[in-house]
RNA sequence: GGGAUCUUAGCUCAGCUGGGAGAGCAUCUGCCUUACAAGCAGAGGGUCAUAGGUUCGAGCCCUAUAGGUCCCACCA
């Protein structure tokens, strides 16, 4: 039956009707089958709280690439989908909509606020996935997980327990990272450090004698860029190679305010160089003076209130907040003398990456993750290529983490999240590390015990989700089929937060890497090269520009021209680019479909002519290049190539070329030979391309196909031995190189289209002459030949022909008129000047001994064979030259 | 301070292990040729940041320099 399509492809309707009848045919859906090879992704869980945008679209427009070229290639593929709990950025978030209501969190109490973040989840968490499914993700949606859902739960609780056990997670006092602003601990990860102008205050300390008087006159000088701080200092240290200091060594100092006696003392961690030498020590609150404190027993004073106002310890800026104390302090000392002058200063501030607020470092007792054996087989597995990373250049970045691991911070003061399961004995305080609630104090017996209040880490769930959307702890046979999953795709910037963590996480829990090969990409800019931002406004919307130009065009625009890891800057025009080729494959296909009879292609074995079997060869090469370029991630560069064959190769030539076997309905066998070529090469580049554009590809498929039901479980394309020509893939290119010349010519000559000429081909090679023979037609059609003559001299060959130069053969075209002389000179001038440049590079390399004895045969014959192209190109060239210069002396003589 | 990366056509970017510089968009010229003007045919435009080096041969490898971007550390 003959098939109609609109003129234009108009993605609207179509996708969302496609997406649905993938999804009643169950297609994206994964159970285990042990007679095939699994390969699997699990998705980077997108935050509840989350929108899609276009960091999204292209991370999961490229997992979608290659499980669908998985599928097609027979592999049991497996998209692993879910979302995130995301603890900290979805607990904000209710907090500020319960803020518009008038209420805090602590009104709700924290089970009513569970029950909120709950609502919340039902609410929002489905609306990201519904996002992802306008994608057109081919993801499992039938093992939909959440990263706080029950399994991942016991998962969860059994690593902190396992873990806990092996003394591997520990509670201790250290300086953390506190947010005042979300009230919790964050881990070194999460602190990222801004450029700020500040001031550099240089303050004195007054010596105290030896009879224990304050000296008037004896001061030791230091600077620092939080004075509000030193409420809590605890002492000053010099080098003890500082010959200035080393007599104050060991003496005390009074320090201001708080009237505490103070004492220097000599650590190496004081940089002599820098400043006056001196540093004030707040063990509290400086991670390095903490060290410094440890060393030298120093008190460890803590001046802060969780909400960053100065506590009780500060005096009489108690109840101050840090930035006003730093204010009143700095005038105070002012008014006492002790301020010597203050200096701008620009320096890095350690902020919170959520909400930008600085940090402040405290001493807290938190929950952490030893790391130092943890993080071995994780960078052995990076090392040794059984984790492989693309780019290669990221391992760099990996290593430079794992080098300079330190412990992992995982409890939050938060109540979204997994809670830790740890409880503390009412009576004796005992802590009992457990699944479930103890029932009896193994200290004091005591039968009453408090759950720990914390949360954890957000990423310590993530951390889990290769094996734990898999069904772990369970030992399932979805786990020891699927696992270890085979690609991450993800952002180089969360390789911090989750890759590694899930790799050190597959190797201790499940003795087994979590994935094979991380892929990793960019980040999506505006044209401008900025961050999309919502503070900026600059973002554009996914959902929009599928609205807008359909869901293909955009992936396309995603993938085309990007190399992994590198970021990609946004544009409309190529998105409009992309939409193009959309259109132009869905005309292509269209114009098959006109053509088409009534019942359909009866023709199995076609009797194919020299064209057919040039178009076929070439999407042979076509079918293996394309497959590995995808077997080695290059995604960008696989698309780019069948975007080329079939808007060039297919369009533009074999169509064109095919046409007037078309309209003539004498031949039949012709006719079929070239629909059935058509037809073919239509199906196979749609196969190459639907990993790329589903959707585009799904409709023409089946429009053109009735009888298969989709193009996503159809098979992936083989190279065939049986369509390799290599004399018809030779023999055409020596048409197109005419076609080509004589087009360049006629344009350059003015010559309208309409005005047909005859074209004279002149060559003395056999092959050559068989070649046109055989392709006589298309100059017709595409080279507004009248006719064709081919012979072996220039009998008959008016003088003033135009002449195009091809190897082994000159092309003439005599038009009706006289063609001017001087330019048609000109143009072979330039000929000549360009075959002398090519034949001087060629002799360069061939009168080189080095090269003709050092270079690969097959590179030296291959100069030979150009070299013997060139020179005779350029005798036609010269011999063309001659006789119009005769013919010029004619005129003028 | 340490590290990564980039600098290729007017713009945005490809260019895999070294072997005659590419695409899209933009520009110019001609075409509404019965699949497509979201199109067709043609054209112009690049000492591949700079300077050295290795090599028969360098956009690609090495060194240095300049400029941009990013990551890590955080000298108070």
């Amino acid at each position: 039956m003959k098939k109609e399509l609109a003129k234009t492809y108009d993605p609207k309707g179509i996708e969302d009707r496609i997406y649905e009848k993938w999804m009643e045919k169950k297609y994206f859906h994964a159970e285990v089958d042990h007679a095939k090879t699994p390969f699997t992704i699990v998705i980077p869980p997108p935050n509840i709280t989350g929108q899609l945008h276009m960091g999204h679209a292209l991370d999961n427009t490229m997992q979608d690439i290659l499980i669908r070229f998985k599928r097609m290639q027979g592999y049991n593929a497996l998209w692993q989908p879910g979302t995130d709990h995301a603890s900290i950025a979805t607990e904000v978030k209710i907090i500020e909509k319960l803020k518009e209501e008038g209420i805090s969190k602590e009104d709700l109490g924290r089970d009513g606020f569970l029950e909120r973040a709950w609502e919340w989840k039902k609410e929002y968490g489905s609306r990201i996935i519904s996002q992802l499914k306008k994608m057109g993700s081919s993801c499992d949606w039938d093992r939909e997980r959440f990263t706080m859902d029950e399994g991942c739960n016991k998962a969860v609780t059994e690593v902190f327990c396992k873990m806990h056990e092996k003394g591997w997670i520990y509670k201790g006092s250290r300086i953390i990272n506190w947010c005042p602003v979300c009230n919790t601990s964050i881990s070194d990860a999460e602190v990222e450090y801004a450029e700020q102008a500040g001031h550099f205050w240089h303050i004195k300390y007054p010596v105290i004698e030896e009879e224990g008087s304050v000296s008037a006159t004896r001061f030791v000088e230091f600077a620092t860029t939080r004075p509000e701080t030193m409420l809590g200092d605890t002492a000053v240290a010099v080098n003890p190679e500082d010959d200035r200091y080393k007599d104050i060594i060991g003496k005390k100092l009074m320090l201001p305010f708080i009237n505490r006696e103070i004492p220097v003392v000599a650590d190496s961690y004081v940089d002599m160089e820098f400043g006056t030498g001196v540093v004030k020590i707040t063990p509290a609150h400086d991670p390095n003076d903490f060290e410094v404190g440890k060393r030298h027993q120093l008190a460890e004073i803590n001046i802060l209130n969780d909400d960053a106002t100065i506590n009780e310890n500060g005096g009489k800026f108690c109840g101050m907040d840090r930035y006003a104390a730093r204010e009143a302090i700095v005038k105070e000392l002012d008014e006492m003398g002790l301020l010597v002058r203050i200096e701008d200063y620009s320096h890095n501030v350690g902020t919170h990456d959520r909400c930008k607020t600085t940090i402040e470092p405290m001493i807290k007792q938190q929950w952490f993750v030893k790391m130092e054996e943890l993080i071995k087989p994780a960078v052995e597995a990076v090392k040794n290529g059984d984790i492989q990373l693309i780019p290669k250049r990221m391992e760099k970045t990996y290593f430079n983490w794992t080098d300079n691991i330190r412990d992992w911070c995982i409890s939050r003061q938060l109540w979204w999240g997994h809670r830790i399961p740890a409880y503390y004995c009412d009576k004796c305080g005992e802590i009992v590390v457990s699944a479930d609630a103890p029932s009896v104090c193994p200290k004091c017996g005591c039968e009453h015990f408090t759950q720990d209040s914390d949360t954890l880490d957000t990423w310590f769930s993530s951390a889990l989700w290769p094996f734990s959307t898999l069904g772990w702890p369970d030992q399932t046979e979805d786990l020891k089929y699927f696992y270890p999953t085979d690609v991450l795709v993800t952002g180089y910037d969360i390789i911090f937060f989750w890759v590694i963590r899930m790799i050190f996480s597959g190797y201790e829990q499940m003795g087994e890497k979590p994935f094979k090969t991380v892929l990793f990409h960019g980040l999506v800019r505006d044209s401008q090269g900025r961050k999309m931002s919502k503070s900026l406004g600059n973002g554009i919307d996914p959902l929009e520009i599928i609205d807008q130009y359909g869901a293909d065009a955009l992936r396309l625009t995603l993938i085309t021209g990007n190399a992994p890891g590198n970021d990609m800057r946004f544009y409309y025009e190529r998105v409009e680019a992309s939409r193009n080729f959309a259109n132009k494959i869905w005309n292509a296909s269209r114009f098959i479909m006109m053509n088409m009879p009534e019942e359909g292609l009866k023709v199995t074995e076609p009797s194919l002519e020299p064209v057919d079997k040039w178009i076929l060869s070439k999407l042979n090469t076509l079918i293996k290049d394309v497959t590995d370029n995808m077997d080695s991630f290059e995604l960008g560069i696989a698309v780019q190539k069948v975007y080329d064959f079939i808007w060039d190769e297919f369009c533009d030539w074999y169509i064109e070329m095919v046409k007037p076997r078309l309209y003539n309905s004498d031949d039949q066998a012709s006719k079929d030979a070239a629909l059935w070529t058509l037809q073919t090469v239509l199906l196979n580049a749609l196969k190459l391309l639907h990993p790329y554009m589903p959707f585009l590809t799904e409709e023409i498929f089946c429009t053109l196909q009735s009888e298969e039901e989709s193009i996503m479980i159809s098979s992936w394309p083989k190279y065939r031995k049986e369509w390799y020509f290599e004399k018809e893939e030779k023999d055409i290119e020596i048409v197109k190189e005419a076609v080509r010349g004589i087009r360049n010519v006629r344009t350059e000559m003015n010559v309208a289209p309409s005005r047909k000429a005859q074209v004279f081909v002149v060559s003395k090679k056999e092959e050559i002459i068989n070649a046109f023979t055989e392709g006589k037609l298309f100059f017709q059609s595409l080279a507004y030949a009248s006719e064709v003559t081919i012979q072996k001299d220039k009998e008959g060959i008016a003088e003033d022909a135009v002449s195009v130069v091809i190897a082994n053969a000159t092309l003439y075209i005599p038009f009706a008129e006289l063609v001017d002389i001087a330019q048609e000179t000109q143009r072979l001038k330039k000929e000549e000047k360009r075959l002398e440049g090519e034949l001087a590079r060629v002799n360069g390399m061939l009168n080189n001994e080095r090269f003709l004895s050092k270079a690969p045969e097959a590179k030296i014959a291959e100069e030979k064979e150009k070299y013997t192209k060139y020179t005779q190109m350029m005798e036609q060239v010269k011999m063309r030259l001659a006789q119009l210069s005769g013919r010029t002396h004619e005129i003028s003589g």
